[in-house]
DNA sequence: CAGTGATGGTTCAAATTCGAACGACAGTAC
DNA sequence: GTACTGTCGTTCGAATTTGAACCATCACTG
C-alpha cells in the first residue's frame, strides 16, 4: 500500500504544479489545456462532445463549462454535428494551436523535470504498461 | 509520454471510483476520507492543521473547510494546541475511528481491484520506488 | 520589554466540479 | 407515421477548492 500512498501523492502534487505552470503562462487551467491537446490530435482537428469528454475524464457538466470558456478566449468553436442533429463539434481554432504550440514546451518540462526523467529506462517501462493496464480496466467496467 | 498520459487517465478515474464508493458507503469525500486515515496513523491520534494539510495535499483553506464538515459528523474534534497557542490540532473521535474501520475495507478493495492488483511484482516494485522519488522531487523544490 | 518578520489558521470571493433533471433528436418496432 | 427507448448536450443547484487577505501568536533582536 506504500506504492499506493505515493502514487496519490504523487499524482495530486503533479497536478497542482502543472496547474501552476499553465495558469501561470498561459492562465489556463489543466483541464482546459486537456482540452485543447485533445482537439490538436484529432483528425480535422474536431471532436464530439461525449467523446472529448471521456477522453479528458470530466463529466459532462464540467466539459460544456470549460468548452465555454475556451470558447471565450477564442481559442474554440462549436459546430453541430453535420450526421446528429444532437451532436455538437468542439473545433481548435487557429488562435487555439498556436496557444498549444507556445504553451505545449512548458508543460511538457514540468511533466519531465518531476516525473518522467526521474525514472530509470525499467522503470517507465513498466510504469506504462501497468498504467495502460490499469486505464483499460477502469474504462472497461463501465 | 504515452506513461504520463496513461497515468494522468489513471489517476483521474480511479478517483472517481474511489469517491463513488466513498460516497455510497459512508458519503465521505476522498479527502474527508484521506484526513482520517491521516489522523488514525498519527501518534495520538491527532495532528497540526498545517501537517495534515501537507500530508493529504489541499490547500490549508480546504482543510479548514473539511475539518469543519468532519466535526459537524463527529468524526474528528478541535483542540487547541499546548504548546502554541495559535496551532489547532485535527483529534480523531471514537467515532471517527469506528467509521475508519467500517469503511476502509471497500476503499482498500477498490485500489487493489483496479490498480494494485493488476502489477507484477516487478511492476508494483518499479512503480512504489518511481512514485517514491517522484514525490519526494515535488516536495522538497516547494 | 518593545519591535519585527515569519507562521498558523480562518474567512472570503471566485471558479470549478459533480450528479440529477431536462428537452431535443435518433433509431427501432409496430 | 407513431410510440418507445436511448443518447446528446445543456442547465441547474449544491458542494468543494483555491489563493489572497486577515488577525493572532510566535521567535528573535536590540
Amino acid at each position: 500500500m506504500a506504492a499506493w500512498r505515493a502514487f496519490l501523492a504523487t499524482s495530486h502534487l503533479l497536478e497542482r504544479r502543472i496547474e501552476e505552470q499553465l495558469k501561470a503562462s498561459a492562465g489556463l487551467t489543466h483541464p482546459q489545456y486537456e482540452i485543447l491537446v485533445r482537439l490538436s490530435a484529432a483528425p480535422g482537428r474536431r471532436l464530439r462532445m461525449t467523446e472529448l469528454a471521456r477522453g479528458v475524464v470530466v463529466s459532462k457538466s464540467a466539459l460544456t463549462y470549460q468548452v465555454t470558456q475556451l470558447e471565450k478566449a477564442g481559442l474554440v468553436e462549436r459546430e453541430t454535428c453535420p450526421s446528429d442533429d444532437r451532436g455538437v463539434l468542439a473545433v481548435l481554432t487557429e488562435a487555439g494551436v498556436h496557444c498549444l504550440e507556445r504553451v505545449a514546451p512548458g508543460h511538457l518540462e514540468v511533466v519531465r523535470a518531476y516525473l518522467i526523467d526521474r525514472l530509470s529506462r525499467e522503470e517507465l517501462q513498466a510504469m506504462t504498461s501497468a498504467m495502460r493496464r490499469a486505464e483499460e480496466a477502469l474504462r472497461s467496467s463501465a
